[in-house]
DNA sequence: AAAGTTAGGTAACGAACGTTATTTAAAAAG
DNA sequence: CTTTTTAAATAACGTTCGTTACCTAACTTT
């Protein structure tokens, strides 16, 4: 009986996921994700209740990303350094992202977990590896290359500095590298 | 003949300059400062041309407030320092004022001079102080304590951890100090 | 006191937005 | 082929903005 459905949830999502890539939450609208689908407003609003709760779908599609970015990270040969590197590389490949999870409170992101606190224990023991450090030493450790790390992918996502991938990886194992020397001569 | 002016610009500028303060840009409207001055629009717009001319009006006052915090830093004793704690010190007492210049692209900030290139050469001078380097090396050794402390005030800005000054200051002492000891073992 | 200048208030305009009532027409079921 | 269901388009509504035309009245000057 019914009409058979064009514009599926899905294109709907992907579309709004793109915008919000190159211009973040502020330059998504309704009109504009329907001039993008070449259709009116009318198929987002009948996939989704209202624009809060797509946006709540582009960000968890947006976490998911960041997600892939760090597990790829975990998952390589020297994970600790490789997950820090991947953390820069997702404020550089999205840096509208990075901004919408790490640099803006928005109503979205609540349970903002990678906080030295509550950061698994997981990237500890990768870090554990590489230090030789305890386990309660290297979780105080692991703050300041975390600040360090998050500094970079600050200044990357707001494209205030550009820093070349090898600039980055050098910034960052040397920096490593002299805070667990000068740590360790204590 | 006319009626004396009762809304003056400097009320107008620092209503709205409140209102940045605690709201953002995005918390900014002619409405809102014309309710908070219990007038009309009118008086705004007799002094600003439009909401973008008063708006940079509002970010060279930020700006300032900014400076006023290095300036303090960098003429106290370990001025290198200082400067460091004063930078994040910005952050914490005006997080809206610091994400403005230093954590998004608008269209006011083009002469972000922060960075490390265009950095002031006294304050490479004035680590020197501090490490004893040569000039381009502590071009070189400043970056990394730069981003460290631009991690910190980041952090602190959007609220992600809210470190005491203590800690804070523990924290950048410690890892400058450890930066210094790996990088001279070198 | 009369007149003219203009600060400020009122209220409206148009644009951009989320949302929705109404209409149109596609296609499955009889 | 007709009926029925409903996807999508059109177009409107209500808000919230920036901005401005118009009005009112305060105050200086004569």
């Amino acid at each position: 009986m019914p009409p058979r459905t064009i514009f599926e949830k899905e294109q709907v999502l992907n579309i709004a996921y793109n915008i919000v890539e190159k211009e973040g939450f502020e330059g998504l609208n309704a009109r504009k994700i329907a001039k993008a689908l070449n259709a009116s407003v009318h198929p987002i609003f009948k996939h989704f209740k209202d624009m809060e709760e797509l946006k709540k779908a582009v960000y968890e599609k947006i976490y998911a990303k960041y997600q892939e970015y760090m597990l790829k990270g975990a998952t390589e040969e020297n994970a600790y350094k490789k997950m820090g590197l991947s953390y820069i590389k997702f404020a550089k490949d999205y840096p509208e992202f990075f901004k919408i999870i790490f640099m803006q409170k928005t109503n979205l992101n609540a349970e903002n977990f990678i906080m030295a606190d509550n950061v698994g224990d997981d990237v500890i023991r990768k870090g554990q590896i590489l230090t030789g450090l305890s386990f309660e030493e290297q979780k105080k450790f692991h703050v300041k290359v975390w600040i360090f790390t998050h500094g970079i992918a600050c200044l990357v996502a707001t494209n205030t500095v550009e820093f070349s991938d090898e600039e980055i990886e050098g910034l960052l194992t040397e920096s490593v590298k002299q805070l667990i020397i000068g740590y360790k001569s204590k």
